[in-house]
DNA sequence: CCAGCAATCTATACACCGTTAAGATACGCA
DNA sequence: TGCGTATCTTAACGGTGTATAGATTGCTGG
């Protein structure tokens, strides 16, 4: 079994787990180390012998959460979805389905590593995709402000609806609010066929 | 004197200064009870004449950074500002130039107290203010989508180029991405004088 | 003027946290 | 089979938020 033999065998995805489910009840300052451990049933210090630091834990399910992130835009965009409307309405699901797991993959440098490879590598795939709804065509450079203001928008609508500071949940009050910046976005595509 | 009679005079400002600029560096998680208590030079308990809570404390700090916000907002309109662009350069300014206390005021529930009186009515005035670059004129109900969207473009791109996370500082990269609002909020002005 | 009261501050204690060090235990490989 | 190494446990240190009890102070009413 994978399950209970983390005795000796697999604790460190138990340990991924335990903190997962943590995290998404109770938000970030409800996991701690030792939480996490007894969830599985395991001494305080073990989780040592399988993450650096409590960070390193950390790390690795904002990680995880960046994949389900990118795997359910994949998803939208595989169904249909492709202006930013319809993306940024997928990404603000991911983020009001999973309020916790999201505030800890944009939490602060000491909760986590932004640094973390794996965390690193998530995170650009997720955006890639919400820039490919927003980019100039041709133009996939950095400086690009068109996925900049897609992903700000979305990420600024996500923290300030689920912090219950903007009267917008995830109906469909955002639709509109997301709609604002589509002009914008396509007179900077018309720039680019023109120049 | 103001500053050394908080042996029994004006500890609880004391208190909010203090924590203040241990906030201003090293951001939320550096401020302790305790740190601030030390370095007021006053007992670990003392604190709790003055606020219930820890979060009681910062939510005070929070209110103040809001306030801030609001003056500097208030500031860069009488200075000629009046469009989405140039008011969220100056957001942008105050949020690069406070990194810790911004990251306080929209800190999570546990770290600050959303319905403190004080941080609510402050957070309303300084949100008024970016409203006004964006509203649809006349329609000033909490959900018209011009403000909810300035708001989350301009707290978004704090956020993220706070956090490393977008190659766009706080020089004028900016401007290219809150430019690209703009045409959205002129149409749906255009719809309201038309409707 | 001074007694008493209420606000303020101190000392102490508790439970929890992240992290470390030393020792036990079990697995994998020679 | 025996040994080395990864894994896990126990115990401890310093730090945190917070509650309680007692001391101290300033103000107020007689």
């Amino acid at each position: 079994m994978s399950n209970d033999a983390y005795h000796h065998g697999n604790l460190r995805s138990a340990l991924i787990e335990a903190a997962l489910r943590l995290v998404e009840r109770g938000g970030p300052p409800s996991v701690s180390l030792r939480a996490v451990a007894r969830e599985v049933g395991v001494s305080q210090a073990a989780p040592y012998a399988h993450f650096r630091d409590k960070r390193a834990l950390m790390s690795a399910i904002a990680a995880l959460g960046f994949e389900r992130l990118r795997d359910r835009l994949r998803e939208a965009e595989r169904a249909g979805c492709e202006n930013l409307t319809e993306l940024g309405k997928a990404y603000l699901a991911f983020a009001h389905d999973n309020p916790g797991l999201y505030g800890l993959m944009f939490g602060p440098e000491t909760e986590v590593d932004p640094a973390d490879p794996a965390l690193a590598q998530a995170g650009r795939e997720a955006f890639a995709i919400l820039a490919r709804s927003s980019a100039r065509p041709g133009d996939e450079g950095p400086g690009d402000p068109g996925p900049v203001a897609a992903w700000a928008l979305v990420h600024g609508l996500a923290l300030l609806s689920m912090s219950g500071r903007l009267p917008v949940g995830a109906g469909e009050a955002p639709d509109r609010v997301l709609k604002l910046l589509q002009p914008g976005i396509d007179a900077h595509r018309g720039e680019a066929d023109a120049g």
